[in-house]
RNA sequence: GGGGAGGUUCCCGAGCGGUCAAAGGGGGCAGACUGUAAAUCUGCUGGCGAGGCCUUCGGAGGUUCGAAUCCUCCCCUCCCCA
């Protein structure tokens, strides 16, 4: 009862949900499937939710499988935007797998785990194969997703091959022989199509098991790479802290929900404070942040990420520690040289920058863009709103 | 195979011989205000040691003093017909 509770827990929809708490009651040990993308190698908070779901599983004794879309990569999601992808090589997919485990490992563990590719099967398959595996459902039931649909609509090219896509995920399902399928709420259509398919296979079909999508930095899209709105769960601990921090009050609920381990009770807590006026919501949001960072690095990491936060950003202090940059004593150098060896930011965009106030050194607001320093003493130098370095002599 | 509409800077989208590094919006960045929140306001948003030079408007040629804009060929997308 207590594993079924646990379970069911931040789900946003599990399908059918019968036959879910059957098994899990009977006690049987589930094969919960879970796909990653070998083009990303950086796990993100989004993410991470699936994974910490993969992770309870485990613990009640369930085995995780991970089916590395190494094969289906080279077709991409057709969720609208990515193009394309060229295959990946082996050594590719190898490289970013092993960064991935390691990342993985922070959250799954080894027990009851299962690394599996799905070139292994798909790239099997022959014609004849495809040609039967197509024949298992209808162009009608495939362009009834909402991004083919969508695209349709807006005469927006869908290539042949996309249509292969969710018929090869779903295809993962049977070839590994899936009791439970996890992911975010987009991947409904996909999963059930993985149901359809066991069926045919005369398996018996999955569960599947869909978790709420977790919104990025801005507020607004699902969090991804390709939106560039993440949180990496291998980020240092102050990128990861001011990341945090920077989410719309609206998420702390959220992302307190689905990204840390807090009981409900703890949760209700939070909420109440929430609705507090006397209570800053900033405040609410450095716990968040703080807990979060303690989860992917260390207490003492986490704290001192907090202190430098409020030192930077709430009281406009230097951070203690800040990058370094070097030169011969003396020497006269161009400030916008400087700061494009560190920003790696194109001249014109350093100017801009100049121009309109964003350059502080030493404290004092800088206008000329054409301004040499010499190094002969140390200066601190405050470029935007998230750069800072110094410059000293040799 | 036939007919029609298109491919523009990160994205959407104007421009249709010089005044175009290219309107407008989105996004992004910076500044103000703040809680590095939201909202709002302002500015910037190809590159270059820069009021000058260089490279952009699907690709390759051509016409012209001058082309994103005209011509030719090619590539790609969408729609309708077969």
């Amino acid at each position: 009862m207590d594993e079924l509770v646990a379970l069911k827990r931040g789900a946003a929809d599990i399908i059918p949900i019968e036959e879910f708490e059957e098994r899990i009651k009977k006690g049987e040990k589930l094969r919960v499937k879970l796909g990653i993308d070998p083009t990303a190698p950086d796990i993100h908070l989004g993410f991470s939710v699936p994974l910490r779901k993969m992770r309870q599983f485990q613990d009640f004794g369930h085995t995780a499988v991970l089916v590395v879309g190494d094969f289906t990569a080279m077709i991409g999601d057709p969720s609208g935007r990515s193009k394309t992808r060229p295959p990946l090589t082996e050594e590719e997919v190898k490289k970013n797998m092993e960064q991935y485990k390691e990342q993985i490992l922070k959250i799954l563990k080894e027990d009851n785990l299962e690394f599996r590719y799905n070139s292994e099967w798909l790239g099997k398959l022959t014609s004849k194969d495809i040609i039967k595996l197509a024949a298992k459902t209808t162009v009608a039931r495939i362009l009834e997703r909402d991004d083919f649909e969508k695209r349709m609509k807006e005469n927006v090219p869908i290539s042949l091959h996309e249509i292969l896509y969710p018929l090869f995920q779903a295809y993962d399902s049977v070839a590994i022989r899936a009791d439970v399928e996890l992911g975010g709420t987009d991947q409904r259509f996909n999963h059930l199509l993985g149901r359809d398919l066991q069926k045919e296979f005369g398996q018996r079909p999955q569960v599947v098991f869909l978790l709420p999508l977790l919104e990025g930095l801005d507020g607004k899209l699902k969090m991804s790479k390709s939106y560039g709105n993440y949180v990496g769960i291998n980020e240092p601990p102050d990128q990861m802290f001011g990341k945090i921090m920077s989410i719309p009050d609206t998420l702390i609920m959220k992302y307190y929900t689905l990204c840390t381990d807090l009981d409900n009770e703890e949760l209700e807590k939070i909420e109440r404070s929430l609705k507090d006026k006397d209570v800053n919501p900033r405040d609410i949001k450095l716990d968040l942040a703080e807990t979060i960072v303690r989860m992917y690095h260390s207490e003492t990491a986490a704290k001192k990420a907090r202190e430098n936060f409020i030192k930077v950003f709430s009281k406009r202090e230097l951070p203690e520690e800040m990058e370094e940059v070097v030169y011969p004593e003396g020497e006269r150098v161009w400030i916008v040289k400087v700061i494009r060896s560190i920003t790696g930011l194109s001249s014109s965009d350093i100017r801009r920058v100049i121009k309109q106030g964003g350059l502080r050194i030493d404290g004092e607001k800088v206008t000329d863009t054409d301004l040499e320093i010499t190094v002969d003493r140390e200066y601190a130098i405050k470029f935007g709103k998230k750069t800072f370095f110094r410059v000293r002599p040799e």
